[in-house]
DNA sequence: GTCTATAGCGGGATAGAC
DNA sequence: GTCTATCCCGCTATAGAC
């Protein structure tokens, strides 16, 4: 459990990294220049290149990470009704965070939005991520099932497909309203449906 | 009721909005060029200016147009079970088109996203078309609440809400997937819950 | 209405000094 | 590890001939 460090005093590789993971969630893989970071650091944009060799190694290594994050976030799905709970609801809060911010959308939507302009180095850890995600939500949802939170009959991977398509729609539709309004309201009722 | 034009033989100004759109819809409004438009169609990109004197005229003429023959394709919401059984399901089949292509998503969803970098002379019209949609969706579930059709009771704009939401992820997912399947597999659920 | 030519900018990337 | 300087490219946009 490694300490919080302040930004600006965090190793130079990580510092960029997050800027630019900011940058590339709320503008777009093309919106975001080497230029734009360097700026928001106070460096050049050629010592960047020295950290991150092209743009591609740079988008990649922010999918990586949010990879390694997430698997490590969301730990072991136990087949207990109060452990899944808590998990759906860190789910659902994550989402929330980024509509409440109204700036950034998830990491797999803003990829996939993405994609007919990304570079294959960055959509081949993308497609990993959305493998992972698939899988884990799915498995979410069978243990869901299992212990009788989710009371719906379908598949646990139609439910799973159901609930990623919603929430990423929610964040989007969210953003581009400027309020978190919508999100609420849109998983409410997805909540509804699939808990009720 | 105007005949179809073959696209070579189409005046040019439309000929350059029907790819512009085309490419608008696949990479995004930075993911395209007046080169990529002028390559396709064999002209010279300064040609292009002479149609539209900027990219922000030429982005905004084409969510106007959107935003007009959504208008007038949608037609009235009268309170006819049958009649708006069939407005949902020609929305359904709308995008499900755009999912078996698998290269487009949907205007809305795509300005969504790209709204970080888009120029204002382009958000406001995309702002218009949002709220067309929201307005019309609404009425629609309103209308399908009171004959029946819909029967679930939460608020019109709640279920319109919902709705967006879930054929907005529900489209990306699939592009990103490379098959429709998903998007079938989210609208069969999504409709279940709805028509219930 | 289309062309050639070019301006002016910003992008990613590299070489080499410090 | 950061810097200056520079390269080459593609972008939007304009001027002016045809």
């Amino acid at each position: 459990m490694s300490a919080t460090v302040p930004a600006a005093e965090a190793p130079m590789r990580q510092r960029i990294l997050d800027l630019a993971e900011e940058m590339l969630l709320s503008r777009g893989y093309e919106g975001f220049s080497y230029q734009d970071i360097a700026d928001a650091i106070g460096i050049r944009k050629a010592s960047i290149h020295h950290h991150f060799a092209s743009k591609e190694d740079l988008g990649s290594a922010i999918v990586e990470r949010s990879r390694i994050r997430l698997a490590e976030a969301r730990g072991p799905v136990v087949e207990d009704a109060a452990r899944i709970r808590k998990l759906l609801d860190n789910y659902f809060r994550f989402f929330e965070r980024l509509a409440e911010e109204g700036k950034k959308l998830c990491l797999g939507g803003r990829l996939a939005a993405d994609q007919m302009v990304l570079p294959e180095a960055v959509r081949v850890p993308h497609r990993a991520f959305l493998g992972d995600n698939e899988t884990w939500l799915t498995e979410l949802m069978r243990a869901g099932q299992k212990t009788g939170v989710i009371t719906r009959a379908q598949s646990a991977a139609d439910l799973a497909l159901l609930l990623r398509a919603t929430i990423q729609g929610a964040v989007q539709i969210a953003r581009s309203s400027g309020s978190v309004d919508p999100y609420r309201r849109i998983v409410r009722q997805l909540k509804q449906q699939l808990l009720a």
